[in-house]
DNA sequence: CGGATTTTAGATCGCGCAATCTAAAATTAT
DNA sequence: ATAATTTTAGATTGCGCGATCTAAAATCCG
């Protein structure tokens, strides 16, 4: 060793998490790394090699520090079926909080660097560890009881993927509240083990203040009526969409 | 009128849509569209202003000829549910035979362009017309008995429209068929009537030849087994994502 | 101290980009 | 024909980019 480091190497990788969550990786420029981590141009090659490099040790540390952390502590801490609702509510709450609409730092990596040959299929893999986090804790509340078993663990898994996916795809353009949540719970519906999937009640207390924000009321034969008006009346219109507020 | 153009206009512009799609628009250069185009640089600009409106028209043609295309033709044609399940079937073969892994061109443009001034909150719209198909359609089969009414038409055009997004995300970075097919199955037993979700017998056969590539075959009780097993043994493990083929 | 080694930063390089200039070619209207 | 108008294309412009060069500053080892 000679001279040492002036800054702190997590310090920096989390600025450079900043510059690529909010504008992508093409679209920031060594320039805006540069004044975001507070070193200079040189400083910043000579640290982490080239612009990709750097690209590629931001995703890392962003997977250990959050996507990563979030699947241990609910793992570690809650019943199987709580932890699915708690991850869900912890993503939701993000998504429906995130003025900056800079989605999830994950999933713009996933589209906009899907063909990048260093990544390689490793964000299937990243993906893949949601995946597999849902499928080990439906499996597990399969076996207690305490999530339905007419589908799957996998498929279920599968399921949730998806719409935890999309989910954060359409809160970056419409963050809206009732279509977030509608969504969230609509989709944790499916592991109701009751006949009956409005009836939540009997579900310890912490789930519920845990995960209320994606459980919501039940639904009004009131509404149903409502929507089923809208199509058959004025049948086949051109689409007016709603935007869910 | 004076000199005339050399080019079709709809024809110039699915050139551009393809470079657009394959790309997305940042790294879409002039020459990679004047080349594809088979235009030179000033005929672009003189015919569609810069590359930004180029990319504006881009979109509303594609919106135009294939997602408000699909849904009209499938909700001129079909009963409420089949349409649904039709519509999954299309996404889901698109997803599965796309070598190229260019995914949907809207999903592309919602992530890459969300803070685009000049789309401004148009995609949260277009995303919407989708929503607004599926709840249109589900209130209908609510109200002839065809889809369950468990839950309210507009919380299930919440869910499917996030697995429909989802699906393409993951489709993306991970195109494996039992993944996607599983998503979409388990996304559309939402939508079964009847009490048990694996009994689909009595729909009409058309329903099953059109959406049959994501309605697959019945769990088995072996599988539900096999899948508890992975996490009763050896319990809370590190993360070995299973990339589903 | 003094030689070796690493980090630092200002300046700079070549490149590709979006966009435009200039002017020739093609058409309509008179 | 000829004037007016639009489209065409080669050449060019200014700019921001990723990356590097040069050399000074800071530390360690003997």
């Amino acid at each position: 060793m000679a001279r040492p480091r002036e800054f702190d190497d997590t310090a920096v990788l989390d600025a450079a998490i900043d510059c690529f969550w909010a504008e992508g990786f093409a679209a920031t420029s060594i320039r805006d790394l540069s004044e975001r981590m507070g070193i200079s141009g040189p400083s910043l090659y000579n640290a982490f090699g080239d612009k990709h490099g750097l690209f590629i040790q931001s995703i890392e540390r962003y997977l250990d520090q959050t996507m990563r952390e979030r699947i241990r502590r609910l793992e570690g801490a809650m019943a199987p079926a709580a932890a699915v609702r708690a991850f869900f509510a912890e993503v939701v709450k993000r998504a429906l909080s995130d003025p900056e609409r800079r989605g999830c730092f994950l999933l713009n990596v996933a589209l906009e660097r899907s063909n990048d040959p260093a990544l390689g299929g490793s964000i299937a893999g990243y993906l893949g560890e949601i995946e597999a986090f849902f499928r080990r804790s439906i499996a597990a509340g399969q076996a207690d009881g305490s999530i339905a078993s007419h589908q799957s663990a996998a498929d279920l898994a599968r399921m949730l993927l998806g719409v935890i996916l999309g989910l954060r795809v359409i809160a970056r353009v419409n963050p809206s509240r009732p279509l977030i949540e509608g969504m969230a719970r609509t989709a944790l519906a499916a592991l109701d083990p009751a006949a009956s999937a409005r009836r939540r009640a009997k579900e310890p207390v912490w789930v519920m203040a845990t995960a209320s924000a994606v459980i919501g009321g039940a639904w009004s034969r009131r509404a149903a009526r409502r929507d089923a008006g809208r199509i058959t009346s004025g049948a086949r219109r051109r689409p007016s969409p709603s935007n869910d507020g």
